[in-house]
DNA sequence: ATTCTAATTAACTATTTGGTTAAACCATGC
DNA sequence: GCATGGTTTAACCAAATAGTTAATTAGAAT
């Protein structure tokens, strides 16, 4: 019996596009069921709400940009390494997924202690303990000459925005910088080692 | 008659309030007219309906964020000026009112074509041609060794992207990095002469 | 005072919406 | 066969919601 995962999934798959565009309001479930070529009383069959089949989309979004970055963070390699890393996973998972960013960021916008409690449990280390961590190894190579004499708050911020902001951006860049898709991807695939660069090399 | 500029003006500012954290679908009229502390015909009678609220609501945000920099960017100052002015600008402005880039571009996500259309005619110049006198700046200025060769697009991006991102982040990095809103505060004071700095000097 | 107009309200309506129900469908094991 | 269990549907329902109406208030002009 395949059909579960089959309709489950396809379910998913619509509400995510729905969600993505519209939000927790604007959404209707019904237009689900249609994108997702069902009947809208399958939605209620696998997913109890609109608010929880709202959440497992969120927690897959939250996941897909979240999660990784922090255990990259947390690994053992050098710094110089990690960011290299994290810019190079942002650029490919936006440029398949722009929307992503911004429909995370406003979920947390319209209700963060909900959208972001889980965060703070849910982890096998908390935010604090990890980020002192983190903190220590900045300190150390920049002890080291590894690395430039930054404040390592604002070196995340920085790697960060400047792998994520470009593509909440993309609508807008695209008419002012006159690009279409083709050349909007070649300018983010530049990103890839221009961030590193731009963050490191003094 | 002052009474109806007053009227109208709680309106706004309840309208503000409400879609910004809930956006256009998830806002209720009702609960706009209650923050407002007036009747929910009011709303009708100063607005015809929940989209042209909207969109008023939206189009202030906007223009608080959008032409300001068009103006600078357009004016006739050298590039490190216009650099220097864009960062101030935005971390005042968004100190001031931190969801303001969120609701701006989710509601472009939710309808580009709607939200982006005004932003193309509105303005006095076209974004092309605007562009197009910017890169010639730049261009010039490089040639006369005042900038780092870079590329102009890029260069654009990461400056706004510094500048507003971390106030969309802001409820995460608050969590994140252990900060209270004075902290917080702190932190983005310091980038007004972080950015201008990491981005111009080699 | 009286008229006129803009502001304001309570009550109402038509529609939309999330969610339910009870019956039908269909594969599998016996 | 047929009983069983998960799957799917059409029809239905109550609550919520954007928007309307028609009546009331209050202030200004004559």
């Amino acid at each position: 019996m395949p059909k579960e995962l089959d309709a489950k999934e396809k379910i998913l798959e619509a509400a995510k596009g729905i969600f993505y565009k519209k939000g927790l309001g604007g959404a209707r479930m019904a237009e689900i069921a249609e994108e997702a070529g069902i009947n809208k009383a399958m939605l209620h069959y696998y997913f109890s709400s609109k608010e929880q089949l709202f959440e497992t989309v969120f927690e897959e979004a939250f996941h897909k940009i979240i999660p990784s970055i922090i255990s990259v963070l947390n690994s053992e390699k050098p710094i110089r390494e990690k960011i290299e890393e994290i810019a190079d996973f942002y650029i490919t998972t936006l440029s398949a997924n722009p929307q992503l960013p911004v429909f995370v960021l406003n979920a947390i916008q319209y209700d963060p202690e909900r959208f972001l409690g889980k965060f703070m449990k849910n982890k096998q280390m908390s935010p604090q303990a990890f980020m002192g961590k983190l903190m220590q190894q900045f300190q150390q190579e920049i002890q080291e000459g590894k690395l430039p004499p930054v404040d390592p708050r604002h070196l995340i911020i920085n790697l960060i925005g400047l792998s994520v902001f470009p593509f909440m951006m993309k609508p807008m860049l695209k008419i002012m910088m006159n690009m279409d898709d083709e050349s909007f991807h070649d300018l983010m695939e530049s990103r890839r080692e221009l961030i590193p660069r731009f963050l490191l090399d003094t």
